[in-house]
DNA sequence: ACGATATACCTCGCCTGTCAAGGTATTTTT
DNA sequence: AAAAATACCTTGACAGGCGAGGTATATCGT
């Protein structure tokens, strides 16, 4: 993994949450999406996965329910809830502003 | 402030670097030009900012030596090492492809 | 002159998120 | 039949951020 988890840090509850809203998925399924969409730079650790999960959950931003047929039968999936969106939606509008402000602080060249 | 820490947590230490290659400075000045260059957006709390210069030194990539004349005497001034532009760079390396890899995960809008 | 505010430093201990390590069980591939 | 992939989960340690507390000097308004 290019990228440390501790500069993601903060960011694992959002980038769930903008999975789930393509539709409901499980642990496994979410993190192997993670690391296709980013060339295999980054992946959750799975001990990293599961405490988000328990999180999200009890901050009701995610619900659960087991799936029911064949093999399916052994995942839990998770669905994003209405207040998941809007947290959603928070976290992706201060992911903006802190695109700004640290580009600001860090990638600047010269003072004019 | 807008940008909560949590959310910039893990980038202290390369917003620090990035204001000491500008020239040697201490911690309330430091502190005050990042609030400044983010228009007030973000700042350090004071025990994040001193904890975060006695990591920095005790890993090399500052050193640190008190102001000698008049008022500046109080002042414990910071210089940033070879190690530590080293250090600098890396991060700015490792910023530009998370904006990448969490704009893939997060700021995407619809699959084709 | 004097009180308020700004400047300037520092430490202790809590809280939270990450994750190594360990565990279980089924399904698919070789 | 063995190996690898799929799929879930918990515990305890660790590190960074920071609230709260502390000290001392300089400056500004009245």
């Amino acid at each position: 993994m290019a990228i440390s988890a501790d500069i993601l840090r903060g960011h694992t509850d959002a980038i769930i949450l903008a999975q789930l809203v393509a539709g409901d998925s499980y642990g496994y399924e979410i993190n192997k999406h993670v690391t296709e969409r980013t060339g295999g730079a980054y992946g959750f650790k799975e001990a990293t996965l599961y405490t988000a999960f328990k999180r999200l959950e009890q901050n009701g931003l995610i619900t659960s329910y087991w799936g029911e047929d064949g093999p399916g039968a052994r995942r839990r999936y998770y669905a994003v809830t209405q207040a998941g969106m809007a947290k959603l939606a928070a976290e992706r509008q201060e992911w903006n502003e802190t695109k700004g402000v640290l580009d600001a602080l860090i990638s600047w060249k010269e003072e004019p």
